[in-house]
DNA sequence: TTAAATAATACAACACTGTGTTGGATTAAC
DNA sequence: GTTAATCCAACACAGTGTTGTATTATTTAA
């Protein structure tokens, strides 16, 4: 049973990258199944042994990058800075770059932006309110102004080609939050 | 030729129509011409006079609702409270709210918020450096910050089935733009 | 002014491509 | 030798985009 199981993660795994280098250039509407198995070289037919069809692949493949939960330190970060964990979101969004910045381009998926808010919402309510539903609009909507933020500089930063070194961003982002963009807006345009 | 015109127009409009309620209801892959001619109630092959496929339809549909650069004040509001024209881009969302909401959801266009990012960030760039291209980095990332808020609570405004009040709404961005996410979020942990 | 010619709108039918399933062949595990 | 996994060939079906044609409005010319 052991080399069988081998196998079926093996093949998993091909279709799945030939679904992936079939994503990066095109919408996944234009993806067709007999694509992804010519590229991957297996039988049509196959494919529906592993997925549904090519949207279960992505569908399965968005799982694996959402941040899991027991993964995160919950609170310390917060209290750390006492704001959202930039170094946490900056290394998240680094670390699966390959991924993230075609998933959140004009190309991408926008259920996997909402995805990602989903998990790290509930996180940050918790964190300043101690529950995971909002207490006041406010702050649900400001989490959502920040976490809108945060998610859009950071796609801009992954899929820029000669993007800002880490640390200016790390800086950047935190006048934004500490500040506010118009101040800094200012400042720009006064230079 | 004039009754000619009107029948196109009408044509169209009902094409239209009818993708659009299909959209509400589901992803733009799952329909089919099939369904939005017999909603429509033409022959399927009538719908390829009027648009190449439902994509076609999407993206002109899509261009009525990217707000026309000359229809925008282009400084005046810039430089009446000096950062981002807060009420335009309220008045924009709350006007096309039936569309928007869907656009900008999780069922909805990357694209669309990409195109509409497209057209305000040179406008806004211009207003602060007199210039549609990035002088520094610091404005350019600054700037896809702040879009990105803006367009991220925006829609979840219109998305809400009870929204703020606009008063209430249009404070509060301008509080986050001024003085930044953090404090408002401390404030909220202090209660 | 009316009848014929032209151009627009809409549609039926056709060839083609992609989908998802079923039943069978091959090969590893027991 | 039996079982079960992996893979594949073939089938029925659904959706696509095009082509040729009928119908009706507009224009032209007698």
């Amino acid at each position: 049973m052991k080399q069988r199981e081998s196998i079926t993660q093996h093949t998993r795994q091909n279709i799945i990258d030939a679904f992936w280098s079939l994503y990066c250039e095109k919408t996944i509407d234009k993806i067709t199944v007999k694509e992804i198995t010519q590229k991957a070289g297996y039988n049509r037919s196959t494919f529906y042994e592993y997925f549904h069809d090519a949207y279960d692949v992505l569908d399965k493949l968005e799982e694996t990058l959402i941040p899991n939960l027991s993964e995160l330190p919950p609170i310390t970060v917060l209290s750390k800075d006492f704001g959202l964990p930039t170094d946490l979101f900056m290394d998240l969004f680094e670390h699966n770059k390959k991924y993230y910045a075609v998933l959140l381009s004009e190309n991408g998926d926008p259920a996997f932006t909402s995805r990602l808010k989903k998990v790290i919402k509930p996180l940050l309510m918790s964190a300043f309110t101690g529950s995971t539903k909002p207490i006041n609009h406010s702050l649900d909507y400001t989490l959502e102004y920040t976490l809108s933020a945060m998610i859009g500089i950071l796609s801009y930063w992954i899929s820029s080609p000669k993007p800002l070194p880490n640390d200016e961003l790390y800086a950047l982002v935190h006048k934004l939050m500490q500040e506010g963009s118009l101040k800094i807006l200012q400042e720009n345009h006064a230079v």
